[in-house]
RNA sequence: GCCGGCGUAGCUCAGUUGGUUAGAGCGCCUGCCUGUGGAGCAGGAAGUCCUUGGUUCGAAUCCAAGCGUCGGUACCA
Protein backbone atom coordinates (compact mmCIF):
# COMPACT_ATOMS: atom_id res chain seq x y z
CA UNK A 1 0.00 0.00 0.00
CA UNK A 2 2.48 2.63 1.16
CA UNK A 3 4.89 1.64 -1.35
CA UNK A 4 2.21 1.95 -3.86
CA UNK A 5 1.86 5.25 -2.83
CA UNK A 6 5.11 6.23 -2.88
CA UNK A 7 6.08 4.76 -6.27
CA UNK A 8 3.30 7.41 -7.55
CA UNK A 9 5.32 10.31 -6.06
CA UNK A 10 7.59 12.71 -9.02
CA UNK A 11 11.24 11.95 -8.54
CA UNK A 12 13.11 15.22 -8.38
CA UNK A 13 15.70 14.88 -11.05
CA UNK A 14 16.87 17.08 -13.49
CA UNK A 15 18.44 17.47 -17.08
CA UNK A 16 22.30 15.98 -17.51
CA UNK A 17 24.58 19.17 -18.23
CA UNK A 18 22.31 21.27 -16.75
CA UNK A 19 22.36 23.42 -13.22
CA UNK A 20 20.68 25.10 -10.34
CA UNK A 21 22.84 28.02 -9.54
CA UNK A 22 22.58 29.39 -5.52
CA UNK A 23 22.29 32.77 -4.42
CA UNK A 24 25.97 33.31 -4.29
CA UNK A 25 26.98 32.11 -7.63
CA UNK A 26 24.00 34.06 -9.24
CA UNK A 27 25.31 37.21 -7.45
CA UNK A 28 29.05 37.04 -8.20
CA UNK A 29 27.72 36.16 -11.94
CA UNK A 30 25.51 39.24 -11.97
CA UNK A 31 28.42 41.63 -10.81
CA UNK A 32 30.91 40.07 -12.96
CA UNK A 33 28.62 40.47 -15.94
CA UNK A 34 27.80 44.36 -15.00
CA UNK A 35 31.55 44.88 -15.18
CA UNK A 36 31.78 43.20 -18.43
CA UNK A 37 29.16 45.56 -19.67
CA UNK A 38 30.62 48.86 -18.84
CA UNK A 39 33.55 48.07 -20.62
CA UNK A 40 31.46 46.96 -23.57
CA UNK A 41 29.96 50.15 -23.23
CA UNK A 42 32.56 52.34 -22.70
CA UNK A 43 33.60 51.23 -26.39
CA UNK A 44 29.68 52.46 -27.97
CA UNK A 45 28.84 48.56 -28.12
CA UNK A 46 25.02 48.80 -27.62
CA UNK A 47 23.06 45.56 -25.92
CA UNK A 48 20.67 43.09 -28.16
CA UNK A 49 18.23 40.40 -26.77
CA UNK A 50 17.27 38.25 -29.42
CA UNK A 51 15.15 34.86 -28.61
CA UNK A 52 16.32 31.64 -27.05
CA UNK A 53 14.44 29.64 -29.85
CA UNK A 54 15.59 29.96 -33.87
CA UNK A 55 14.45 28.00 -36.55
CA UNK A 56 16.80 25.90 -37.29
CA UNK A 57 18.21 26.85 -40.64
CA UNK A 58 18.51 30.20 -39.05
CA UNK A 59 21.34 28.61 -37.17
CA UNK A 60 22.67 26.63 -39.81
CA UNK A 61 22.88 23.31 -38.36
CA UNK A 62 20.51 20.89 -40.70
CA UNK A 63 21.39 17.90 -42.98
CA UNK A 64 19.41 18.74 -46.37
CA UNK A 65 18.39 15.07 -46.81
CA UNK A 66 17.54 13.84 -43.66
CA UNK A 67 14.92 15.43 -41.96
CA UNK A 68 16.42 15.49 -38.84
CA UNK A 69 18.41 18.67 -37.76
CA UNK A 70 22.34 17.70 -37.02
CA UNK A 71 23.28 16.65 -33.88
CA UNK A 72 24.68 18.89 -31.21
CA UNK A 73 21.68 21.08 -30.81
CA UNK A 74 18.46 20.66 -28.47
CA UNK A 75 15.88 20.90 -31.54
CA UNK A 76 12.23 20.10 -31.93
CA UNK A 77 9.47 20.56 -34.35
CA UNK A 78 6.90 23.36 -33.63
CA UNK A 79 3.31 23.04 -34.07
CA UNK A 80 3.47 23.90 -38.00
CA UNK A 81 5.81 20.83 -38.43
CA UNK A 82 8.78 23.24 -38.64
CA UNK A 83 12.45 22.04 -36.99
CA UNK A 84 13.43 24.80 -34.22
CA UNK A 85 16.25 24.53 -31.87
CA UNK A 86 17.71 26.81 -29.07
CA UNK A 87 20.86 28.83 -30.27
CA UNK A 88 23.90 27.63 -29.36
CA UNK A 89 25.77 30.39 -29.73
CA UNK A 90 25.11 34.22 -29.90
CA UNK A 91 26.51 34.75 -33.60
CA UNK A 92 24.35 33.26 -35.46
CA UNK A 93 20.98 34.79 -33.91
CA UNK A 94 22.70 38.43 -34.72
CA UNK A 95 23.73 37.31 -38.45
CA UNK A 96 19.71 37.02 -38.25
CA UNK A 97 19.38 39.87 -36.52
CA UNK A 98 21.45 41.86 -39.36
CA UNK A 99 20.08 40.46 -41.96
CA UNK A 100 16.39 41.08 -40.47
CA UNK A 101 17.09 44.96 -39.84
CA UNK A 102 19.14 46.21 -43.40
CA UNK A 103 18.64 49.86 -42.13
CA UNK A 104 21.17 49.71 -39.52
CA UNK A 105 23.63 52.03 -39.49
CA UNK A 106 26.70 50.23 -40.15
CA UNK A 107 28.91 49.35 -38.56
CA UNK A 108 26.59 48.18 -35.86
CA UNK A 109 28.02 46.95 -32.23
CA UNK A 110 26.01 45.63 -30.20
CA UNK A 111 26.93 43.06 -26.83
CA UNK A 112 24.54 40.54 -26.09
CA UNK A 113 24.44 38.36 -22.78
CA UNK A 114 22.76 34.99 -22.33
CA UNK A 115 22.48 30.93 -22.13
CA UNK A 116 23.03 29.02 -24.84
CA UNK A 117 22.18 25.36 -25.43
CA UNK A 118 24.57 22.48 -26.56
CA UNK A 119 24.07 18.80 -26.45
CA UNK A 120 27.10 17.43 -25.29
CA UNK A 121 29.05 15.56 -22.82
CA UNK A 122 29.18 17.33 -20.14
CA UNK A 123 32.88 17.94 -17.97
CA UNK A 124 34.47 19.61 -15.82
CA UNK A 125 33.50 23.08 -16.47
CA UNK A 126 31.59 22.00 -19.25
CA UNK A 127 27.45 21.96 -19.23
CA UNK A 128 24.65 21.49 -21.63
CA UNK A 129 23.18 25.22 -20.79
CA UNK A 130 26.12 28.13 -20.20
CA UNK A 131 26.58 32.19 -20.42
CA UNK A 132 28.09 33.89 -23.42
CA UNK A 133 28.82 37.20 -23.30
CA UNK A 134 29.68 39.02 -26.79
CA UNK A 135 30.22 41.62 -28.30
CA UNK A 136 30.50 42.35 -32.11
CA UNK A 137 31.23 44.76 -34.86
CA UNK A 138 29.22 44.21 -38.17
CA UNK A 139 29.95 46.20 -41.50
CA UNK A 140 33.38 46.73 -41.41
CA UNK A 141 36.29 44.64 -43.12
CA UNK A 142 38.70 47.24 -41.02
CA UNK A 143 41.17 45.69 -39.24
CA UNK A 144 41.16 48.29 -36.49
CA UNK A 145 37.91 46.51 -35.56
CA UNK A 146 39.68 43.89 -34.57
CA UNK A 147 42.66 45.28 -33.14
CA UNK A 148 39.55 46.50 -31.09
CA UNK A 149 38.48 43.40 -30.20
CA UNK A 150 42.00 42.54 -28.65
CA UNK A 151 41.80 45.95 -26.69
CA UNK A 152 38.27 45.45 -25.28
CA UNK A 153 39.38 41.74 -24.00
CA UNK A 154 42.39 43.02 -22.33
CA UNK A 155 40.11 45.95 -20.73
CA UNK A 156 37.37 43.47 -19.74
CA UNK A 157 40.45 40.78 -18.15
CA UNK A 158 41.69 44.02 -16.01
CA UNK A 159 37.94 45.53 -15.56
CA UNK A 160 37.47 42.06 -13.03
CA UNK A 161 40.77 42.63 -11.41
CA UNK A 162 42.96 40.24 -13.38
CA UNK A 163 46.49 41.71 -13.68
CA UNK A 164 48.72 42.57 -16.52
CA UNK A 165 50.85 39.50 -17.12
CA UNK A 166 48.35 36.88 -15.58
CA UNK A 167 46.64 37.10 -19.45
CA UNK A 168 47.40 37.44 -22.51
CA UNK A 169 45.27 38.19 -26.06
CA UNK A 170 47.19 36.24 -28.68
CA UNK A 171 46.38 36.79 -32.10
CA UNK A 172 46.58 34.49 -35.63
CA UNK A 173 45.33 35.10 -38.57
CA UNK A 174 43.23 31.89 -40.36
CA UNK A 175 44.62 33.28 -43.57
CA UNK A 176 48.02 32.90 -43.04
CA UNK A 177 47.20 29.24 -41.46
CA UNK A 178 45.80 28.59 -45.04
CA UNK A 179 48.87 29.90 -46.52
CA UNK A 180 50.80 27.66 -44.72
CA UNK A 181 48.78 24.71 -45.73
CA UNK A 182 48.98 25.43 -49.20
CA UNK A 183 52.67 25.58 -48.73
CA UNK A 184 52.48 22.19 -46.87
CA UNK A 185 51.01 21.15 -49.94
CA UNK A 186 53.01 22.32 -52.42
CA UNK A 187 51.19 22.65 -55.61
CA UNK A 188 49.35 19.47 -54.87
CA UNK A 189 45.52 19.80 -53.86
CA UNK A 190 45.23 19.38 -49.98
CA UNK A 191 41.88 17.80 -48.94
CA UNK A 192 39.76 20.49 -46.93
CA UNK A 193 39.67 16.83 -44.57
CA UNK A 194 43.35 16.73 -44.61
CA UNK A 195 43.62 20.32 -44.16
CA UNK A 196 40.92 20.25 -41.42
CA UNK A 197 43.22 17.70 -39.09
CA UNK A 198 46.74 19.55 -39.73
CA UNK A 199 45.12 22.69 -38.11
CA UNK A 200 43.86 20.04 -35.43
CA UNK A 201 47.22 18.53 -34.52
CA UNK A 202 48.39 22.67 -34.78
CA UNK A 203 45.48 23.64 -31.74
CA UNK A 204 46.75 20.79 -30.24
CA UNK A 205 50.38 22.15 -29.17
CA UNK A 206 50.76 23.26 -25.97
CA UNK A 207 48.86 19.68 -24.77
CA UNK A 208 51.06 17.37 -26.29
CA UNK A 209 53.95 19.64 -27.01
CA UNK A 210 56.14 20.05 -30.70
CA UNK A 211 57.10 16.29 -30.71
CA UNK A 212 53.19 15.15 -29.97
CA UNK A 213 52.32 17.83 -33.24
CA UNK A 214 55.27 15.54 -35.29
CA UNK A 215 53.65 12.62 -34.09
CA UNK A 216 50.19 13.34 -34.84
CA UNK A 217 50.85 15.20 -38.65
CA UNK A 218 53.00 11.73 -39.46
CA UNK A 219 51.84 8.30 -38.60
CA UNK A 220 49.85 9.04 -35.27
CA UNK A 221 50.75 9.43 -31.71
CA UNK A 222 49.99 7.42 -28.20
CA UNK A 223 49.20 9.09 -25.47
CA UNK A 224 50.08 8.03 -21.91
CA UNK A 225 46.89 5.87 -21.91
CA UNK A 226 47.54 3.96 -24.53
CA UNK A 227 44.72 5.73 -26.24
CA UNK A 228 46.57 5.68 -30.43
CA UNK A 229 45.01 8.47 -32.52
CA UNK A 230 45.91 8.14 -35.83
CA UNK A 231 47.85 11.05 -37.41
CA UNK A 232 47.67 12.89 -40.96
CA UNK A 233 50.20 10.80 -42.82
CA UNK A 234 52.52 13.60 -44.22
CA UNK A 235 55.96 13.55 -45.40
CA UNK A 236 59.16 14.99 -43.43
CA UNK A 237 59.56 17.21 -45.55
CA UNK A 238 55.96 18.85 -44.84
CA UNK A 239 55.49 18.23 -41.60
CA UNK A 240 59.02 20.25 -41.46
CA UNK A 241 56.83 23.39 -42.58
CA UNK A 242 54.47 23.11 -40.15
CA UNK A 243 56.95 22.92 -37.52
CA UNK A 244 59.23 25.55 -38.59
CA UNK A 245 55.63 27.40 -38.64
CA UNK A 246 54.82 26.79 -34.84
CA UNK A 247 58.66 27.40 -33.74
CA UNK A 248 58.56 30.92 -34.42
CA UNK A 249 58.91 32.78 -31.33
CA UNK A 250 60.08 36.33 -32.01
CA UNK A 251 60.14 39.09 -29.35
CA UNK A 252 57.68 41.78 -31.17
CA UNK A 253 54.79 41.61 -32.88
CA UNK A 254 56.45 42.91 -36.14
CA UNK A 255 59.19 40.71 -36.09
CA UNK A 256 56.70 37.45 -35.62
CA UNK A 257 55.24 39.14 -39.05
CA UNK A 258 58.39 39.54 -40.25
CA UNK A 259 59.00 35.67 -39.84
CA UNK A 260 55.77 34.71 -40.69
CA UNK A 261 56.11 36.63 -43.96
CA UNK A 262 59.71 34.46 -44.87
CA UNK A 263 57.36 31.02 -44.67
CA UNK A 264 54.33 32.28 -46.89
CA UNK A 265 56.84 34.01 -49.12
CA UNK A 266 54.51 33.78 -52.52
CA UNK A 267 51.81 32.62 -51.36
CA UNK A 268 48.79 34.70 -52.04
CA UNK A 269 46.55 33.88 -49.16
CA UNK A 270 49.41 33.56 -46.64
CA UNK A 271 50.74 36.85 -48.03
CA UNK A 272 46.86 38.55 -46.94
CA UNK A 273 47.02 37.37 -43.96
CA UNK A 274 50.16 38.60 -42.65
CA UNK A 275 49.59 41.92 -43.87
CA UNK A 276 46.47 41.64 -41.60
CA UNK A 277 48.37 41.28 -38.85
CA UNK A 278 50.78 44.24 -39.50
CA UNK A 279 47.50 46.09 -39.71
CA UNK A 280 46.64 44.58 -36.06
CA UNK A 281 49.64 45.06 -34.68
CA UNK A 282 50.15 49.20 -35.66
CA UNK A 283 46.57 49.68 -34.43
CA UNK A 284 47.66 48.04 -31.03
CA UNK A 285 50.36 50.13 -30.81
CA UNK A 286 48.20 53.25 -31.44
CA UNK A 287 46.37 52.30 -28.74
CA UNK A 288 49.26 51.77 -26.47
CA UNK A 289 48.65 47.65 -26.23
CA UNK A 290 52.33 46.46 -26.23
CA UNK A 291 53.46 42.67 -26.00
CA UNK A 292 52.96 42.11 -22.37
CA UNK A 293 49.18 42.07 -23.32
CA UNK A 294 48.61 41.08 -26.62
CA UNK A 295 51.09 39.02 -28.74
CA UNK A 296 50.58 37.58 -32.41
CA UNK A 297 50.74 33.82 -32.02
CA UNK A 298 51.62 31.09 -34.64
CA UNK A 299 49.87 28.36 -32.76
CA UNK A 300 46.13 29.87 -32.38
CA UNK A 301 43.59 27.87 -34.37
CA UNK A 302 40.26 29.05 -32.74
CA UNK A 303 37.75 26.77 -34.15
CA UNK A 304 37.38 25.53 -37.65
CA UNK A 305 34.19 26.71 -39.18
CA UNK A 306 33.73 30.43 -39.96
CA UNK A 307 36.32 31.98 -39.28
CA UNK A 308 37.75 34.20 -42.47
CA UNK A 309 40.68 36.27 -41.14
CA UNK A 310 42.14 37.29 -37.73
CA UNK A 311 41.56 35.28 -34.54
CA UNK A 312 42.17 35.65 -30.82
CA UNK A 313 42.02 34.49 -27.32
CA UNK A 314 42.38 35.65 -24.18
CA UNK A 315 44.13 33.23 -21.96
CA UNK A 316 44.42 33.05 -18.08
CA UNK A 317 47.99 32.41 -17.54
CA UNK A 318 48.26 31.61 -13.68
CA UNK A 319 47.65 28.45 -12.52
CA UNK A 320 45.50 27.65 -9.35
CA UNK A 321 45.67 24.78 -7.17
CA UNK A 322 42.36 23.51 -6.28
CA UNK A 323 40.77 22.26 -2.93
CA UNK A 324 41.91 18.60 -3.67
CA UNK A 325 45.42 19.92 -4.31
CA UNK A 326 45.16 19.49 -7.79
CA UNK A 327 46.93 22.51 -10.07
CA UNK A 328 44.54 23.62 -12.65
CA UNK A 329 44.58 26.30 -15.26
CA UNK A 330 41.90 28.07 -16.69
CA UNK A 331 43.51 28.29 -19.92
CA UNK A 332 41.63 30.46 -22.54
CA UNK A 333 38.36 32.63 -21.79
CA UNK A 334 37.68 34.73 -24.32
CA UNK A 335 37.68 33.94 -28.11
CA UNK A 336 36.50 34.93 -31.59
CA UNK A 337 37.39 36.29 -35.13
CA UNK A 338 36.43 37.52 -38.40
CA UNK A 339 33.37 36.34 -39.93
CA UNK A 340 32.75 37.41 -43.18
CA UNK A 341 30.36 35.19 -44.69
CA UNK A 342 27.92 34.62 -42.03
CA UNK A 343 25.16 37.06 -42.95
CA UNK A 344 25.63 36.61 -46.41
CA UNK A 345 23.79 33.32 -45.99
CA UNK A 346 21.10 35.34 -45.87
CA UNK A 347 21.05 38.25 -48.30
CA UNK A 348 23.75 37.39 -50.51
CA UNK A 349 25.96 40.10 -50.04
CA UNK A 350 28.88 39.54 -47.84
CA UNK A 351 28.92 41.77 -44.56
CA UNK A 352 32.09 41.78 -42.79
CA UNK A 353 32.23 41.08 -38.96
CA UNK A 354 34.39 40.36 -36.40
CA UNK A 355 33.76 39.67 -32.71
CA UNK A 356 34.42 37.71 -29.62
CA UNK A 357 32.65 35.88 -26.87
CA UNK A 358 33.52 34.76 -23.32
CA UNK A 359 32.77 31.78 -21.42
CA UNK A 360 30.83 33.16 -18.62
CA UNK A 361 31.18 30.51 -16.45
CA UNK A 362 34.96 29.54 -16.97
CA UNK A 363 35.90 33.08 -16.66
CA UNK A 364 33.46 33.66 -13.63
CA UNK A 365 35.31 29.81 -11.91
CA UNK A 366 38.51 31.42 -12.05
CA UNK A 367 37.82 34.43 -10.81
CA UNK A 368 36.52 32.84 -7.59
CA UNK A 369 39.68 30.56 -7.54
CA UNK A 370 41.42 33.34 -7.08
CA UNK A 371 38.71 35.39 -4.86
CA UNK A 372 38.01 38.41 -7.54
CA UNK A 373 34.53 37.96 -6.55
CA UNK A 374 33.60 39.02 -2.88
CA UNK A 375 29.66 38.98 -2.73
CA UNK A 376 27.57 39.22 0.17
CA UNK A 377 25.39 36.20 0.47
CA UNK A 378 22.99 37.85 2.73
CA UNK A 379 20.61 39.89 0.39
CA UNK A 380 19.02 41.47 3.68
CA UNK A 381 21.28 41.89 6.52
CA UNK A 382 18.15 42.80 8.74
CA UNK A 383 15.41 40.03 10.11
CA UNK A 384 12.60 41.93 12.23
CA UNK A 385 11.05 38.80 14.45
CA UNK A 386 7.55 38.13 15.77
CA UNK A 387 7.41 37.40 19.02
CA UNK A 388 3.89 38.24 19.13
CA UNK A 389 2.18 37.95 16.86
CA UNK A 390 -0.27 40.60 17.86
CA UNK A 391 2.11 43.46 17.20
CA UNK A 392 2.36 42.31 13.77
CA UNK A 393 1.65 45.69 12.27
CA UNK A 394 4.14 47.13 14.51
CA UNK A 395 6.50 44.89 13.49
CA UNK A 396 5.75 45.77 9.47
CA UNK A 397 5.63 49.56 10.33
CA UNK A 398 9.68 48.99 11.43
CA UNK A 399 10.43 46.98 8.33
CA UNK A 400 9.11 49.39 6.37
CA UNK A 401 11.45 52.08 7.95
CA UNK A 402 14.39 49.95 7.85
CA UNK A 403 13.57 49.69 3.97
CA UNK A 404 12.73 53.15 3.73
CA UNK A 405 16.47 53.91 5.05
CA UNK A 406 17.86 51.89 2.42
CA UNK A 407 18.40 48.70 4.71
CA UNK A 408 16.98 45.44 3.19
CA UNK A 409 14.89 43.98 6.30
CA UNK A 410 12.83 40.83 6.14
CA UNK A 411 10.05 40.42 8.16
CA UNK A 412 9.81 37.19 9.72
CA UNK A 413 6.68 35.60 7.89
CA UNK A 414 6.95 32.18 9.67
CA UNK A 415 5.38 30.93 11.78
CA UNK A 416 7.69 29.14 14.37
CA UNK A 417 8.90 30.54 17.86
CA UNK A 418 11.17 33.19 18.61
CA UNK A 419 13.78 30.72 18.96
CA UNK A 420 13.43 29.68 15.75
CA UNK A 421 13.23 32.60 14.48
CA UNK A 422 17.19 33.57 15.79
CA UNK A 423 17.88 30.44 14.29
CA UNK A 424 16.56 31.27 11.05
CA UNK A 425 17.91 34.86 10.85
CA UNK A 426 21.66 33.16 11.99
CA UNK A 427 21.26 30.28 9.52
CA UNK A 428 20.14 32.18 6.39
CA UNK A 429 23.43 34.77 6.97
CA UNK A 430 21.32 37.95 8.63
CA UNK A 431 23.50 40.06 10.65
CA UNK A 432 21.27 42.09 12.67
CA UNK A 433 17.94 40.78 14.90
CA UNK A 434 15.22 43.17 15.99
CA UNK A 435 13.29 42.22 18.64
CA UNK A 436 10.04 43.73 20.43
CA UNK A 437 7.68 42.44 22.84
CA UNK A 438 5.53 43.71 25.54
CA UNK A 439 8.16 44.73 27.63
CA UNK A 440 9.83 47.03 25.04
CA UNK A 441 6.28 48.45 24.16
CA UNK A 442 6.11 49.66 27.64
CA UNK A 443 9.39 51.24 27.84
CA UNK A 444 9.25 52.61 24.22
CA UNK A 445 12.05 50.52 23.04
CA UNK A 446 13.01 47.31 20.99
CA UNK A 447 15.83 44.99 22.01
CA UNK A 448 18.69 44.67 18.92
CA UNK A 449 21.03 41.29 18.74
CA UNK A 450 24.21 41.70 16.78
CA UNK A 451 23.64 38.00 15.31
CA UNK A 452 27.43 38.01 13.61
CA UNK A 453 28.59 38.68 17.92
CA UNK A 454 26.16 36.15 19.31
CA UNK A 455 27.76 33.29 17.21
CA UNK A 456 31.38 34.48 18.19
CA UNK A 457 30.34 34.99 22.23
CA UNK A 458 28.51 31.52 21.81
CA UNK A 459 31.24 29.31 21.10
CA UNK A 460 32.45 30.23 25.37
CA UNK A 461 29.23 29.49 26.56
CA UNK A 462 29.79 26.40 27.92
CA UNK A 463 27.07 24.62 30.31
CA UNK A 464 25.45 27.45 31.81
CA UNK A 465 23.06 28.06 28.95
CA UNK A 466 20.50 29.84 32.09
CA UNK A 467 23.37 32.45 32.83
CA UNK A 468 23.80 32.87 28.88
CA UNK A 469 20.07 33.79 28.19
CA UNK A 470 20.05 36.41 30.92
CA UNK A 471 22.85 38.16 30.10
CA UNK A 472 22.34 38.38 26.99
CA UNK A 473 25.77 39.77 25.89
CA UNK A 474 24.95 40.70 22.15
CA UNK A 475 21.87 42.28 22.48
CA UNK A 476 20.57 45.32 23.78
CA UNK A 477 18.19 47.99 23.94
CA UNK A 478 17.54 51.75 22.09
CA UNK A 479 14.79 53.98 22.23
CA UNK A 480 12.10 53.02 19.11
CA UNK A 481 12.63 56.68 17.75
CA UNK A 482 16.46 55.19 16.86
CA UNK A 483 15.80 51.94 15.74
CA UNK A 484 17.52 53.01 12.23
CA UNK A 485 20.49 54.56 13.62
CA UNK A 486 21.00 51.82 16.01
CA UNK A 487 21.36 49.11 13.09
CA UNK A 488 23.12 51.42 10.74
CA UNK A 489 25.54 51.41 13.61
CA UNK A 490 25.43 47.64 14.03
CA UNK A 491 25.73 46.86 10.38
CA UNK A 492 28.42 49.86 10.20
CA UNK A 493 30.88 47.52 12.07
CA UNK A 494 30.76 44.84 9.98
CA UNK A 495 30.66 46.96 6.10
CA UNK A 496 33.68 45.83 3.87
CA UNK A 497 34.04 48.59 3.16
C1' G B 1 32.02 8.96 -29.33
C1' C B 2 35.69 5.78 -26.62
C1' C B 3 38.22 4.34 -21.66
C1' G B 4 37.98 4.15 -16.27
C1' G B 5 36.09 5.17 -10.95
C1' C B 6 31.62 5.58 -8.26
C1' G B 7 25.79 4.89 -7.35
C1' U B 8 22.98 2.49 0.31
C1' A B 9 18.53 8.29 4.49
C1' G B 10 18.69 15.44 2.81
C1' C B 11 24.59 15.14 3.27
C1' U B 12 29.17 12.04 4.29
C1' C B 13 29.58 7.10 4.48
C1' A B 14 29.65 1.74 7.10
C1' G B 15 27.50 -2.89 5.90
C1' U B 16 31.47 -9.44 7.60
C1' U B 17 32.89 -15.63 2.88
C1' G B 18 25.58 -13.98 -0.11
C1' G B 19 21.60 -15.08 5.50
C1' U B 20 16.29 -13.02 9.17
C1' U B 21 13.59 -6.48 10.90
C1' A B 22 19.72 -2.36 6.36
C1' G B 23 23.08 0.99 10.20
C1' A B 24 26.19 5.40 12.06
C1' G B 25 27.57 10.56 12.19
C1' C B 26 25.89 15.24 10.63
C1' G B 27 21.42 17.70 9.24
C1' C B 28 15.99 17.97 9.92
C1' C B 29 11.43 17.77 13.21
C1' U B 30 9.34 17.51 18.50
C1' G B 31 9.99 18.15 23.77
C1' C B 32 12.91 19.62 28.23
C1' C B 33 12.64 25.67 27.18
C1' U B 34 5.60 28.78 24.38
C1' G B 35 11.14 35.97 25.28
C1' U B 36 16.40 33.95 22.38
C1' G B 37 21.04 30.91 18.07
C1' G B 38 25.53 27.18 21.23
C1' A B 39 25.93 22.68 24.26
C1' G B 40 23.24 18.73 26.57
C1' C B 41 19.36 15.12 27.35
C1' A B 42 14.95 12.44 25.52
C1' G B 43 12.10 11.19 21.41
C1' G B 44 10.77 11.24 16.03
C1' A B 45 10.44 11.39 10.67
C1' A B 46 13.01 10.01 6.54
C1' G B 47 15.49 4.16 2.17
C1' U B 48 12.66 1.41 -4.82
C1' C B 49 20.25 -0.30 -1.06
C1' C B 50 20.15 3.54 -9.15
C1' U B 51 17.06 0.39 -12.80
C1' U B 52 16.05 -4.10 -15.32
C1' G B 53 17.26 -8.99 -16.05
C1' G B 54 20.13 -13.28 -14.42
C1' U B 55 22.61 -16.89 -10.72
C1' U B 56 20.73 -18.74 -5.84
C1' C B 57 16.61 -21.86 -1.02
C1' G B 58 18.05 -16.70 -0.15
C1' A B 59 21.10 -10.69 -3.30
C1' A B 60 22.57 -4.08 -0.83
C1' U B 61 26.43 -8.01 -1.52
C1' C B 62 27.82 -12.24 -7.28
C1' C B 63 27.04 -11.66 -13.03
C1' A B 64 25.14 -8.78 -17.42
C1' A B 65 23.01 -4.70 -19.65
C1' G B 66 21.06 0.07 -19.11
C1' C B 67 20.74 4.86 -16.66
C1' G B 68 23.04 8.52 -13.66
C1' U B 69 27.44 10.83 -11.86
C1' C B 70 32.64 12.02 -11.67
C1' G B 71 37.29 11.93 -14.28
C1' G B 72 40.60 10.97 -18.81
C1' U B 73 40.47 11.24 -24.18
C1' A B 74 37.99 12.92 -28.71
C1' C B 75 34.95 16.96 -30.35
C1' C B 76 34.09 22.06 -29.49
C1' A B 77 30.02 25.90 -34.02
Amino acid sequence: MAKNVKSKRTKARRLKGFRDISADDVLARDMMISRIREVYERYGFAPLETPALEYVDVLGKFLPEADQPDGGIFAFRDEDEEWVALRYDLTAPLSRFVAMNRDLPMPYRRYQVGPVYRVEKPGPGRFREFFQFDFDSVGTSSMLADAECCMVMCDTLEALGILRGDYVVRVNDRKVLNGVLEKVADGEALSDRVGLHILRSIDKLDRVGIEGVEQLLGPGRKDESGDFMSGVGLGAKQIDVVIRYLSIQEKTRAATCDALQQLVEGIAVGMEGVAELREIDEALRGGGYDEDRVVIDPTVVRGLAYYTGPVFEGVLTFDVVDEKGVTRQFGSVFGGGRYDNLVQRFTGQQMAATGASIGVDRLLAALQAIGKTQVDSAIAPALVTRLDKNLTAEYQRMAQELRSAGINTELYVGKQGIGKQFKYASDSGKTVAIVMGEDELQSGEVSIKDLRLGVELSQEIGSDRKKWLEEQPAQFSTPRSGLVKSIQEVLARYSAI
